[in-house]
RNA sequence: CGGGGCGUAGCUCAGCCUGGUAGAGCACCUGCUUUGGGAGCAGGGGGCCGGAGGUUCGAAUCCUCUCGCCCCGACCA
């Protein structure tokens, strides 16, 4: 049979039989996971570490990282964004010339090549793309510019900890826009900030957007966007509105300012606040049945920075009346690798993930509680064959108590249970992971319910 | 970076105090029995006891140094 791609992934992945694949599971917790997270991405073999705060993404942790990525750049071609793709090893002398290289610190990886050339490990872009507009971008006509990628980071962490959520390396999304003046870079604050609630929502966490310190340059124009984790770095409160509300539902559009200005007014009329900000007068406006608090973990960040790069870096271009002006700058970033980690803090219990379907490795698990009968082994294949490499098939000669505990904890949302007794009858079993809920159905209404 | 802890089989750990040449459970391999929520019996493979140096007739065990990992704090996309 040839390997299928699988519907929703950039990657084609070869057809995943358990039987023949690299998904290490481990019953046991290992001693340095902490956090339910961190021990149940080690336990379902989604990673392994490889050095403190670094980590091995094996075949199914992968296609969480791919899913969550698609679903980012999906949301950013809707908003308009352009994807690219930087080097993780950059010059030291860009950051000099913005003045980062001394001012960062030890978080900043720091490499030096054969040559004795200063090097570092990328923790962020503002320069390098800073320098890449600059040598492009002439005219003010040829403003705005949305750019991002997905690449991976490096912080070196004091003390990395909690798993992928606070690693040193890590994948993440960063975006960054220029415009021709304020009222233009507002837009694209706000236009970014819409396409970020969409895309966590389609993930399945509802991540709250809170107003975040904005330094010297103030306003209204830096988010953070917090998912309630226990292992989060700050204590959060909100107006649980935040969670109800349907931004894939809205019909704010990305072209209209009115919109958008609706619609970050809508954002900023609920109460969200970390402990540095909190107001306690405001909070006990919030309708107490709405007080949401507790630790928060930020999944991503937005802020507008105006002209600190562009100008700093000797970035201008001709403006209308011919004269030079200096374009505005506003950074995007969103933690793709902390999010799966986050997800799992925020869905899962006892037995394991819980995994929303727009992020699950595989949609479906097939079990085969009877490798070997022909019964069970021709019904899992038929179904199995269907799903195009978006199920995992069961197919170890295990017994039925060990293949149904691997699948709780690897979080399936679906578990098509194929059995003997259920051949014989026509049926296999339907679990849904997250309900629990278990039925005898035929394999056309199993298929229906979960392709 | 301050404070604490831990490195022994793939995983979880015992052994270390009181030195005598390496263990258990799970996992793995073979066979038989079993087969719907992590089976039973029998047999088997696997460890430079993190690394280096020292003390000693003899070191997983005692001493010194070193590397790594984890936890608390400060920090934190």
């Amino acid at each position: 049979m040839r390997p299928t791609p699988h519907p929703r992934l950039p990657r084609t992945f070869p057809l995943m039989r358990l039987s023949r694949s690299f998904i290490p599971t481990l019953k046991e917790t290992p001693a340095e996971a902490q956090i339910a997270s961190h021990r149940l991405m080690l336990r379902a073999g989604l990673v392994r570490q490889v050095a403190s705060g670094i980590y091995a993404w094996l075949p199914a942790g992968l296609r969480v990282l791919d899913n969550i990525a698609t679903l980012v750049r999906e949301e950013q071609a809707a908003a308009g964004a352009q994807e690219m793709l930087m080097p993780t090893l950059q010059s030291a002398d860009l950051w000099r010339e913005s003045g980062r290289y001394d001012a960062y610190g030890p978080e900043m990886l720091r490499i030096r090549d054969r040559h004795e050339r200063d090097l570092l490990y990328a923790p962020t872009n503002e320069e390098l793309i800073t320098d890449l507009a600059r040598q492009t971008i002439k005219s003010y006509r040829e403003l705005p510019q949305m750019l991002y990628q997905i690449q991976w980071k490096f912080r070196d962490e004091v003390r990395p900890r909690f798993g992928v959520m606070r690693g040193r390396e890590f994948f993440m999304k960063d975006g960054y826009s220029f415009d021709r003046d304020y009222e233009s870079a507002v837009a694209s604050y706000r236009r970014m900030m819409l396409s970020y609630m969409r895309t966590f929502q389609r993930m399945g966490v509802r991540a709250i957007p809170m107003l975040a310190d904005t330094g010297p340059i103030g306003g209204e124009l830096s988010h953070e966007f917090i998912v309630l984790a226990p292992t989060g770095e700050s204590q959060v409160f909100y107006d649980s509105t935040l969670e109800e509300l349907d931004y894939l539902k809205s019909d704010f559009s990305y072209e209209n300012h009115e919109d958008l200005a609706a619609f970050h007014g809508l954002i900023n009329s609920y109460y969200a606040a970390t402990e540095e900000k909190h107001d306690e007068a405001r909070w006990e406006a919030v309708p107490a049945a709405n007080r949401r608090s507790g630790r928060g973990i930020e999944v991503g960040q937005i802020f507008y920075f105006g002209t600190k790069y562009s100008d700093k870096m000797n970035f201008r271009v001709a403006g209308h009346d011919g004269k030079t002006i200096t374009p505005e700058m506003g950074s995007y970033g969103i933690g793709v690798s902390r999010l799966v980690g986050a997800i799992i803090e925020a869905s899962h219990d006892e037995a394991g993930i819980i995994w929303p379907a727009a992020v699950a490795p595989f949609r479906a698990a097939i079990l085969n509680l009877r490798v070997g009968d022909a019964g069970c082994d021709r019904v899992c294949e038929d179904i199995y064959a269907k799903f195009g490499g978006a199920a995992l098939l069961d197919d170890r000669d295990e017994r039925a108590g060990g293949k149904f505990a691997d699948a709780d904890l690897m979080g399936h949302p679906w578990q098509i249970i194929v059995g003997p007794r259920g051949v014989a009858a026509g049926t296999v079993e339907l679990k849904n992971r997250a309900t629990g809920t278990r039925e005898e159905v035929s394999v056309e209404s199993a298929l229906s319910r979960v392709l």
